[in-house]
DNA sequence: TATATATATCCGTATAGGCTGATGGAAGGA
DNA sequence: TCCTTCCATCAGCCTATACGGATATATATA
Protein backbone atom coordinates (compact mmCIF):
# COMPACT_ATOMS: atom_id res chain seq x y z
CA UNK A 1 0.00 0.00 0.00
CA UNK A 2 2.51 2.27 1.38
CA UNK A 3 4.60 2.50 -1.58
CA UNK A 4 6.35 5.57 -0.73
CA UNK A 5 8.21 6.33 2.38
CA UNK A 6 11.56 6.85 0.79
CA UNK A 7 10.77 9.67 -1.07
CA UNK A 8 10.64 12.22 2.14
CA UNK A 9 13.62 10.54 4.28
CA UNK A 10 13.64 14.29 5.78
CA UNK A 11 10.40 15.84 6.25
CA UNK A 12 11.11 19.37 6.55
CA UNK A 13 12.70 19.62 3.68
CA UNK A 14 10.63 17.85 1.28
CA UNK A 15 7.03 18.61 1.32
CA UNK A 16 5.61 16.10 -0.70
CA UNK A 17 2.16 17.70 0.62
CA UNK A 18 -0.51 16.24 -2.07
CA UNK A 19 -3.45 14.25 -2.55
CA UNK A 20 -1.60 11.63 -4.80
CA UNK A 21 -1.31 9.24 -1.65
CA UNK A 22 -5.04 8.69 -1.99
CA UNK A 23 -5.82 6.20 -5.00
CA UNK A 24 -8.83 6.28 -6.91
CA UNK A 25 -10.73 3.91 -5.24
CA UNK A 26 -10.03 5.06 -1.77
CA UNK A 27 -11.31 8.62 -2.91
CA UNK A 28 -14.64 6.84 -4.42
CA UNK A 29 -15.11 4.48 -2.03
CA UNK A 30 -14.97 7.75 0.45
CA UNK A 31 -17.52 9.57 -1.75
CA UNK A 32 -20.24 6.85 -1.54
CA UNK A 33 -21.99 7.89 1.26
CA UNK A 34 -25.63 8.31 1.30
CA UNK A 35 -26.07 11.47 -0.34
CA UNK A 36 -28.99 13.26 0.68
CA UNK A 37 -30.61 12.97 4.34
CA UNK A 38 -28.14 11.72 6.37
CA UNK A 39 -24.85 12.38 5.26
CA UNK A 40 -23.24 10.18 7.90
CA UNK A 41 -24.78 7.90 9.86
CA UNK A 42 -24.31 7.94 13.85
CA UNK A 43 -22.35 5.12 13.53
CA UNK A 44 -20.49 6.02 11.56
CA UNK A 45 -19.99 9.63 12.65
CA UNK A 46 -19.12 7.63 16.14
CA UNK A 47 -16.21 6.24 14.17
CA UNK A 48 -14.70 9.47 12.77
CA UNK A 49 -15.23 10.94 16.14
CA UNK A 50 -13.31 8.46 17.49
CA UNK A 51 -10.29 8.60 14.76
CA UNK A 52 -10.14 12.40 15.56
CA UNK A 53 -10.01 11.60 18.91
CA UNK A 54 -6.73 9.80 18.75
CA UNK A 55 -4.96 13.01 17.08
CA UNK A 56 -6.41 15.19 19.99
CA UNK A 57 -3.87 15.11 22.61
CA UNK A 58 -1.21 17.12 22.95
CA UNK A 59 0.95 14.16 23.49
CA UNK A 60 0.30 11.80 20.84
CA UNK A 61 0.48 14.57 18.21
CA UNK A 62 4.06 15.74 19.48
CA UNK A 63 5.00 11.97 18.98
CA UNK A 64 3.49 11.67 15.35
CA UNK A 65 5.23 15.13 15.14
CA UNK A 66 8.71 13.60 16.45
CA UNK A 67 8.25 10.36 13.83
CA UNK A 68 7.32 12.52 10.74
CA UNK A 69 10.84 13.88 10.58
CA UNK A 70 12.58 10.58 12.50
CA UNK A 71 15.08 8.41 10.29
CA UNK A 72 13.70 6.09 7.88
CA UNK A 73 14.32 3.58 10.47
CA UNK A 74 12.17 5.67 13.30
CA UNK A 75 13.16 6.37 16.51
CA UNK A 76 13.28 4.32 20.09
CA UNK A 77 10.49 5.07 22.78
CA UNK A 78 13.75 6.26 24.98
CA UNK A 79 14.68 8.81 22.32
CA UNK A 80 10.82 9.80 22.04
CA UNK A 81 11.32 10.12 25.83
CA UNK A 82 13.88 11.83 25.77
CA UNK A 83 12.66 14.45 23.37
CA UNK A 84 10.06 15.16 24.68
CA UNK A 85 10.54 14.92 28.34
CA UNK A 86 7.51 13.05 29.75
CA UNK A 87 7.28 10.02 31.91
CA UNK A 88 8.36 6.91 29.88
CA UNK A 89 5.24 5.26 30.74
CA UNK A 90 2.80 7.81 29.25
CA UNK A 91 4.93 7.77 26.37
CA UNK A 92 4.08 4.22 25.77
CA UNK A 93 0.29 4.14 26.72
CA UNK A 94 0.11 7.27 23.61
CA UNK A 95 2.47 5.22 21.48
CA UNK A 96 0.56 2.35 22.09
CA UNK A 97 -2.77 3.75 21.38
CA UNK A 98 -1.53 5.34 17.33
CA UNK A 99 0.05 1.78 16.77
CA UNK A 100 -3.02 0.35 17.38
CA UNK A 101 -4.72 2.67 15.35
CA UNK A 102 -2.69 2.22 12.25
CA UNK A 103 -1.19 5.48 12.40
CA UNK A 104 2.37 4.15 13.48
CA UNK A 105 4.17 0.72 13.15
CA UNK A 106 6.81 -0.25 15.83
CA UNK A 107 9.18 -3.32 15.47
CA UNK A 108 10.96 -4.41 18.01
CA UNK A 109 15.02 -4.38 17.69
CA UNK A 110 16.63 -6.01 20.80
CA UNK A 111 16.16 -4.10 23.60
CA UNK A 112 14.43 -1.19 21.44
CA UNK A 113 11.45 -1.15 19.53
CA UNK A 114 11.38 1.63 16.88
CA UNK A 115 8.71 3.79 16.15
CA UNK A 116 7.81 5.49 12.87
CA UNK A 117 4.71 6.89 10.61
CA UNK A 118 2.93 4.10 8.94
CA UNK A 119 1.14 5.97 6.02
CA UNK A 120 1.95 9.51 4.67
CA UNK A 121 -1.51 10.44 5.06
CA UNK A 122 -0.81 11.26 8.69
CA UNK A 123 1.49 14.17 7.54
CA UNK A 124 -0.99 15.43 4.80
CA UNK A 125 -3.82 15.23 7.94
CA UNK A 126 -1.74 17.53 10.10
CA UNK A 127 -0.36 19.27 7.43
CA UNK A 128 -3.86 20.56 6.37
CA UNK A 129 -5.03 20.96 9.69
CA UNK A 130 -1.76 23.62 10.34
CA UNK A 131 -3.30 25.38 7.42
CA UNK A 132 -6.92 26.18 8.77
CA UNK A 133 -5.36 26.38 12.39
CA UNK A 134 -3.09 29.60 11.27
CA UNK A 135 -6.19 31.48 10.21
CA UNK A 136 -8.41 30.60 13.32
CA UNK A 137 -5.69 30.07 16.11
CA UNK A 138 -6.85 32.89 18.31
CA UNK A 139 -10.50 31.74 17.81
CA UNK A 140 -9.62 27.97 18.81
CA UNK A 141 -7.30 28.93 21.55
CA UNK A 142 -10.15 30.58 22.77
CA UNK A 143 -13.05 28.28 22.38
CA UNK A 144 -15.14 27.69 25.37
CA UNK A 145 -17.05 24.69 24.49
CA UNK A 146 -13.65 22.42 24.63
CA UNK A 147 -11.68 24.24 27.40
CA UNK B 1 -11.77 37.16 4.02
CA UNK B 2 -11.98 33.56 2.75
CA UNK B 3 -12.21 34.40 -0.76
CA UNK B 4 -13.78 30.85 -2.33
CA UNK B 5 -16.58 30.14 -1.65
CA UNK B 6 -18.12 30.67 -5.11
CA UNK B 7 -15.72 27.90 -6.53
CA UNK B 8 -18.03 24.90 -4.94
CA UNK B 9 -21.61 26.11 -4.99
CA UNK B 10 -23.40 22.56 -5.05
CA UNK B 11 -20.52 20.78 -2.54
CA UNK B 12 -22.21 17.41 -2.92
CA UNK B 13 -21.93 17.05 -6.91
CA UNK B 14 -18.36 18.65 -7.54
CA UNK B 15 -15.57 17.10 -5.28
CA UNK B 16 -12.62 19.28 -5.15
CA UNK B 17 -11.11 17.25 -3.37
CA UNK B 18 -7.27 19.14 -4.02
CA UNK B 19 -4.84 20.24 -1.91
CA UNK B 20 -4.98 22.90 -4.38
CA UNK B 21 -7.30 24.76 -1.98
CA UNK B 22 -4.11 25.80 -0.02
CA UNK B 23 -2.56 28.72 -1.44
CA UNK B 24 1.50 28.29 -1.70
CA UNK B 25 2.43 30.87 1.30
CA UNK B 26 0.06 28.80 3.55
CA UNK B 27 2.08 25.91 2.83
CA UNK B 28 5.32 27.58 3.49
CA UNK B 29 3.97 28.53 7.05
CA UNK B 30 2.90 25.40 8.31
CA UNK B 31 6.25 24.12 6.96
CA UNK B 32 8.32 26.66 8.23
CA UNK B 33 8.54 24.35 12.26
CA UNK B 34 11.94 24.30 13.82
CA UNK B 35 13.19 21.16 11.67
CA UNK B 36 14.66 19.30 14.37
CA UNK B 37 14.40 18.60 18.04
CA UNK B 38 11.18 19.95 18.77
CA UNK B 39 8.61 19.32 15.72
CA UNK B 40 5.90 20.64 17.72
CA UNK B 41 6.77 23.27 20.53
CA UNK B 42 4.18 22.06 23.32
CA UNK B 43 1.94 25.36 22.77
CA UNK B 44 1.96 24.25 19.37
CA UNK B 45 0.48 20.73 19.86
CA UNK B 46 -2.01 22.33 22.63
CA UNK B 47 -3.43 24.01 19.79
CA UNK B 48 -3.47 21.28 17.47
CA UNK B 49 -5.19 19.08 19.91
CA UNK B 50 -7.94 21.77 20.45
CA UNK B 51 -8.69 22.08 16.62
CA UNK B 52 -8.78 18.01 16.34
CA UNK B 53 -11.29 17.80 19.67
CA UNK B 54 -13.56 19.87 17.40
CA UNK B 55 -13.45 17.15 15.09
CA UNK B 56 -13.89 14.18 17.53
CA UNK B 57 -17.51 14.77 18.82
CA UNK B 58 -19.65 12.82 16.41
CA UNK B 59 -22.87 15.36 16.66
CA UNK B 60 -20.34 17.93 15.12
CA UNK B 61 -18.95 15.58 12.42
CA UNK B 62 -22.62 14.89 11.88
CA UNK B 63 -23.40 18.89 11.30
CA UNK B 64 -20.69 19.11 9.72
CA UNK B 65 -21.01 15.90 7.15
CA UNK B 66 -24.91 17.42 6.71
CA UNK B 67 -23.78 21.19 5.86
CA UNK B 68 -21.10 19.45 3.62
CA UNK B 69 -24.26 18.26 1.00
CA UNK B 70 -26.32 21.31 1.68
CA UNK B 71 -27.20 23.52 -0.73
CA UNK B 72 -25.48 27.01 -1.26
CA UNK B 73 -27.58 28.69 0.64
CA UNK B 74 -26.44 26.59 3.61
CA UNK B 75 -29.38 24.91 6.29
CA UNK B 76 -31.26 26.29 9.25
CA UNK B 77 -30.84 25.41 12.83
CA UNK B 78 -34.44 23.95 12.79
CA UNK B 79 -33.45 21.75 9.53
CA UNK B 80 -30.57 20.23 10.96
CA UNK B 81 -32.44 19.70 14.16
CA UNK B 82 -35.15 17.32 12.33
CA UNK B 83 -31.90 16.15 10.45
CA UNK B 84 -30.38 14.70 13.26
CA UNK B 85 -32.62 14.01 15.93
CA UNK B 86 -31.22 15.62 18.47
CA UNK B 87 -32.11 18.08 21.09
CA UNK B 88 -31.95 22.23 19.87
CA UNK B 89 -29.99 23.10 22.41
CA UNK B 90 -27.45 20.46 21.61
CA UNK B 91 -27.38 21.30 17.85
CA UNK B 92 -26.66 25.32 19.03
CA UNK B 93 -23.91 24.46 21.06
CA UNK B 94 -22.29 22.50 18.28
CA UNK B 95 -23.01 24.95 15.71
CA UNK B 96 -21.32 27.73 18.00
CA UNK B 97 -18.48 25.48 18.63
CA UNK B 98 -18.24 25.34 14.47
CA UNK B 99 -18.81 28.71 13.77
CA UNK B 100 -16.73 29.92 16.90
CA UNK B 101 -13.20 28.13 15.43
CA UNK B 102 -14.38 28.96 11.64
CA UNK B 103 -14.85 25.65 10.15
CA UNK B 104 -18.78 26.65 9.42
CA UNK B 105 -20.61 30.49 9.06
CA UNK B 106 -23.91 31.51 9.81
CA UNK B 107 -25.95 34.07 8.32
CA UNK B 108 -29.34 35.27 9.94
CA UNK B 109 -31.68 35.53 7.79
CA UNK B 110 -34.87 36.69 9.76
CA UNK B 111 -35.70 34.24 12.05
CA UNK B 112 -33.89 31.88 10.48
CA UNK B 113 -29.73 31.53 10.66
CA UNK B 114 -28.12 29.70 7.71
CA UNK B 115 -25.21 27.77 8.55
CA UNK B 116 -22.85 26.20 6.05
CA UNK B 117 -19.21 25.21 5.24
CA UNK B 118 -16.83 28.14 5.62
CA UNK B 119 -13.94 26.65 4.00
CA UNK B 120 -13.19 23.59 1.43
CA UNK B 121 -10.66 22.48 3.42
CA UNK B 122 -13.01 20.71 5.71
CA UNK B 123 -14.05 18.39 3.05
CA UNK B 124 -10.19 17.61 2.42
CA UNK B 125 -9.94 16.56 6.02
CA UNK B 126 -12.51 14.95 6.22
CA UNK B 127 -12.36 13.11 3.25
CA UNK B 128 -8.74 11.67 3.98
CA UNK B 129 -9.73 10.68 7.67
CA UNK B 130 -12.47 8.60 5.70
CA UNK B 131 -9.56 6.68 3.86
CA UNK B 132 -8.00 5.98 6.72
CA UNK B 133 -10.29 5.07 8.79
CA UNK B 134 -11.29 2.61 6.28
CA UNK B 135 -8.30 0.24 6.80
CA UNK B 136 -8.73 0.59 10.85
CA UNK B 137 -11.95 0.79 11.22
CA UNK B 138 -11.74 -2.21 13.32
CA UNK B 139 -8.96 -1.01 15.48
CA UNK B 140 -9.89 2.40 15.82
CA UNK B 141 -13.77 1.09 16.86
CA UNK B 142 -11.61 -0.86 20.07
CA UNK B 143 -8.72 1.10 21.00
CA UNK B 144 -8.74 0.88 24.80
CA UNK B 145 -6.82 4.26 25.17
CA UNK B 146 -9.97 6.37 23.96
CA UNK B 147 -12.95 4.43 25.19
C1' DT C 1 -48.68 44.45 22.91
C1' DA C 2 -49.27 39.52 23.17
C1' DT C 3 -48.03 35.25 21.16
C1' DA C 4 -45.59 31.92 18.48
C1' DT C 5 -41.45 30.25 16.51
C1' DA C 6 -36.40 30.03 15.96
C1' DT C 7 -32.16 30.14 18.13
C1' DA C 8 -28.87 30.69 21.99
C1' DT C 9 -27.32 29.92 26.62
C1' DC C 10 -27.21 28.16 31.30
C1' DC C 11 -26.90 24.42 34.97
C1' DG C 12 -26.28 20.03 37.18
C1' DT C 13 -24.79 15.41 36.19
C1' DA C 14 -22.15 11.76 34.34
C1' DT C 15 -18.24 9.93 32.19
C1' DA C 16 -14.30 9.71 28.96
C1' DG C 17 -9.77 9.90 29.10
C1' DG C 18 -5.20 12.03 30.51
C1' DC C 19 -1.85 11.99 34.29
C1' DT C 20 1.20 10.15 38.09
C1' DG C 21 3.46 6.44 40.20
C1' DA C 22 4.24 1.71 40.67
C1' DT C 23 4.79 -2.70 38.85
C1' DG C 24 5.63 -6.35 35.36
C1' DG C 25 8.06 -8.41 31.54
C1' DA C 26 11.72 -8.71 27.89
C1' DA C 27 16.43 -8.43 26.30
C1' DG C 28 21.30 -7.94 26.96
C1' DG C 29 25.62 -7.63 29.85
C1' DA C 30 28.50 -8.87 33.97
C1' DT D 1 22.27 -16.18 37.48
C1' DC D 2 21.98 -11.36 38.88
C1' DC D 3 21.60 -6.85 37.42
C1' DT D 4 20.57 -3.22 34.32
C1' DT D 5 18.13 -1.14 30.66
C1' DC D 6 14.16 -0.66 27.82
C1' DC D 7 9.42 -0.94 27.19
C1' DA D 8 4.45 -2.07 28.54
C1' DT D 9 0.65 -2.03 31.65
C1' DC D 10 -2.10 -1.21 35.70
C1' DA D 11 -4.73 1.50 39.46
C1' DG D 12 -6.40 5.57 41.29
C1' DC D 13 -7.24 10.33 40.77
C1' DC D 14 -8.90 14.37 38.47
C1' DT D 15 -10.62 17.40 34.92
C1' DA D 16 -12.71 18.37 30.49
C1' DT D 17 -16.69 18.05 28.12
C1' DA D 18 -21.05 15.95 26.25
C1' DC D 19 -25.71 15.56 27.65
C1' DG D 20 -30.69 16.68 29.14
C1' DG D 21 -33.72 20.01 30.54
C1' DA D 22 -34.87 24.58 31.55
C1' DT D 23 -34.61 29.21 30.38
C1' DA D 24 -33.41 33.46 27.86
C1' DT D 25 -33.25 36.14 23.54
C1' DA D 26 -34.62 37.42 18.81
C1' DT D 27 -37.84 37.88 15.09
C1' DA D 28 -42.27 37.81 13.04
C1' DT D 29 -47.18 37.99 13.20
C1' DA D 30 -51.81 38.82 15.01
Amino acid sequence: MKSEGERNSDSATSPAVTIASLTDRQRDEVRDRPASGDALTPEAAELYARFFKVLSDPTRLRLLALLLEAPAQGRTVSELVAALGVPQGRVSTHLGCLRWCGLVQGVREGKYVYYRISDERVRLLLTIAGTLLQEHAASIASCGVIR
